[in-house]
DNA sequence: TAGATTGTTAATCGATTAACAATC
DNA sequence: TAGATTGTTAATCGATTAACAATC
């Protein structure tokens, strides 16, 4: 069993070691990575183990394999749709963010309830009516959507994501959405991270630890 | 000593207990709000001692007592001053966002390198160049700062922020910043956390737990 | 070989929960 | 009183780290 902690980290071995890969390092450290993101090697090689890839005493981790090796995990050998329901601010520029650099993410649809925000093209996305979603999603198998919609929306929307076969959510909306618990939900909710980062900002930090 | 987390979970009865006094409701039980968030009741009551507020037993905690408190707790009484480094999309919906809601968090100043972003006003915020930041930090005394720059310029970036002043910075660009303990810095990862949540839209994810 | 890094176990740490006497 | 909720302690759980024999 992976736990999600996990996950996070493996996905960041991931992108750090295509910078290596693109500057044609061939072998790399446990205490390296550890360096890079201030963990301990110990765990950097347990994440290696969980993944089933082992590295070599005294030589260390082939880049090449282990990126293989996470690209297989991530199953980033093939471009990934997700859609994105509420073309707000934020939910645009998502859709440019992912869109317009090399990810093998896709934003391949945006929904949205209003009329004036539907029948567009932004960043080869084509935005729909609400409405179209479940067909869409059905028709085209989709596991995966952004929801980025304003707070109120958020539960009803998603449970309509969720009827309609989507399997996970990463959701900006500031609201817990309570849904099955066969529906993955992931939030970012970014009113309270600056609420945490200002207050960590002022005396009140004296002592904390940056982890 | 509190911890990082409970202060996201602060910041989050603060919310819901700001609904509750809309709602005129007078008082809540700690089991209430431990349902709204999947926590324990324990941990809840926990929280709120650990914030040296009180309740009685079989009557709860006051609503409009406790949301003072935790008003207090994050100073909210008085509009925050922040700035933002790096006009991109993400940079022009957080102005956005920030700035239109009613939240006592404003960004007062926008900054970037590009010519062509500077000496604009976008929702109450005026933009300025990046060389303009030190001298407009020390002056209004700004603490914390949102970064949503590209990767490649992060570091950098950060570095001159923490030597003008800046305590705490809510990173968005894919990078881990290397800087002295002393400066709070708190990373969202988009990429990241979707490359997470798609990962859990996957067969793999059964059996995992939603936590 | 000597030295460095690995896989793996045991110890530590911290956060969460369960439980219950005290309280209203 | 009886019953429900609190503050608080003890137990649990899981993640992280330290340590070290095995390995190249």
């Amino acid at each position: 069993m992976i736990s999600e902690k996990t996950i996070e980290r493996l996905s960041l071995y991931r992108r750090f070691l295509n910078i290596f890969y693109d500057e044609k390092i061939e072998n790399i450290y446990s205490h390296q990575l550890a360096d890079m993101f201030g963990g301990s090697a110990a765990q950097v090689r347990r994440d290696f183990m969980s993944l089933g890839y082992n590295g070599k005493s005294r030589v260390g981790y082939k880049v090449k394999d282990l990126l293989d090796c996470l690209n297989d995990f991530f199953n980033t050998s093939e471009k990934v749709d997700i859609i994105l329901v509420g073309i707000g601010n934020i939910g645009r520029s998502l859709i440019t963010y992912f869109n317009t650099s090399n990810s093998h993410i896709h934003i391949c649809a945006a929904f949205d309830k209003n009329d004036y925000k539907i029948n567009r093209v932004i960043s080869n996305c084509r935005s729909y009516h609400i409405d179209e979603a479940e067909n869409f999603i059905k028709k085209n198998s989709i596991k995966t959507a952004i929801v980025s919609v304003p707070a109120i929306e958020a539960q009803n929307v998603s449970e309509k994501l969720q009827k309609a076969g989507i399997k996970s959510i990463l959701n900006f909306s500031p609201v817990r959405l309570s849904l099955s618990k066969k529906t993955y939900v992931e939030d970012i909710d970014i009113g309270i991270t600056l609420e945490k980062v200002i207050y960590f900002s002022g005396k009140n930090s004296i002592g904390v630890k940056n982890v």
